[in-house]
DNA sequence: CAGCGCCCCTGCCCGC
DNA sequence: TGCGGGCAGGGGCGCT
């Protein structure tokens, strides 16, 4: 679920209720995560303000007086306000309680997701610091993406998967923003055209940013039911797609397993 | 370093 | 209707 928009969705709607508040209490449920929650969460955050939320990739960053929460939904996880601490539902792992009664909980089926404290700097932090470029920042250049595209041997759709390339494309934009682009994901990133990679960059930025303006429809949706994704099953024209007609030139889109992640593309189409 | 395969875990869907 | 297999939107890690 938890693609970059969702995470900025995320962030969006928990600032509000969080930022500036003191912690009152923290509960941990289930600590057993991708990595443990640290055990002593509530005597770490107790008492403490949070003084500054923002989003790195698909972590989310939370900065406190004396150090850093890193909270990350992995494949399933989501993160909701509730006005009162109510009964704990299935999977709900963590709660954050603030001094405005708020609670922020954590449910996670998967538990693919983390909550990470740290002291220190987060420039420094293993996690972070080898983390490529924000794509819709103006770092994310066709020129930046070319010299790191000369590096790699490897098909396309992996390599701009890869969070040291540019984080927040997951595997459904991948598939999107190389079927807008009209690049075939087993092209060699090595072999791609600085044409296409100004394709790239656009059709990625463009698709990101509309996730992003509608974004909250996703995350409802998922949050309140039945996990299936609101716009995503009007708008994808290639993740899920398989078998059915390109929108372009009516072709049946392949459908193949790449690095472990399906993929769908025009062979007509994605060159 | 680059590239690959594996793994963490639950839920759901499909075919038998 | 029950069960086994495969698959799911992430991403770190260990091996070659």
């Amino acid at each position: 679920m938890p693609e970059l928009p969702e995470v900025e969705t995320t962030l969006r709607g928990i600032a509000p209720h969080t930022l500036g508040q003191r912690v009152t209490a923290c509960v941990v449920r289930n600590g057993r995560l991708r990595w443990p929650v640290p055990e002593d969460l509530h005597s770490l955050l107790s008492g403490q303000t949070l003084l500054e939320l923002k989003r790195r990739g698909k972590y989310l960053l939370l900065r406190f007086e004396s150090g850093h929460v890193l909270w990350h939904l992995g494949m399933s996880g989501s993160l909701r306000i509730l006005e009162v601490a109510a009964a704990p539902g299935k999977h709900d792992h963590v709660d954050v309680l603030f001094a405005n009664g708020r609670c922020l909980r954590f449910n996670d089926p998967r538990r693919f997701g983390a909550v990470l404290w740290t002291p220190d700097s987060l420039d420094e932090h293993p996690l972070l610091k080898h983390l490529g470029p924000e794509p819709l920042s103006p770092s994310f250049t066709v020129d930046y993406l070319l010299g790191n595209a000369k590096r790699h041997s490897l098909s396309c759709k992996p390599w701009v998967m890869d969070a040291k390339v540019v984080v927040g494309v997951g595997n459904i934009y991948a598939n999107e923003a190389l079927f807008a682009a009209g690049i075939h994901p087993l092209k060699p990133a090595n072999k791609l055209t600085r044409p296409q990679l100004t394709r790239l960059v656009l059709q990625i930025q463009s698709i990101l940013r509309h996730a992003i303006e509608r974004g909250g429809t996703t995350l409802r949706d998922f949050v309140g039911g039945d996990g299936k994704p609101g716009y995503f099953a009007q708008e994808l024209k290639a993740y899920g797609r398989g078998g059915k007609p390109c929108v372009n030139c009516g072709k049946p889109l392949m459908e193949k397993r790449l690095a472990q992640r399906s993929t769908v593309y025009c062979t007509l189409c994605q060159r």
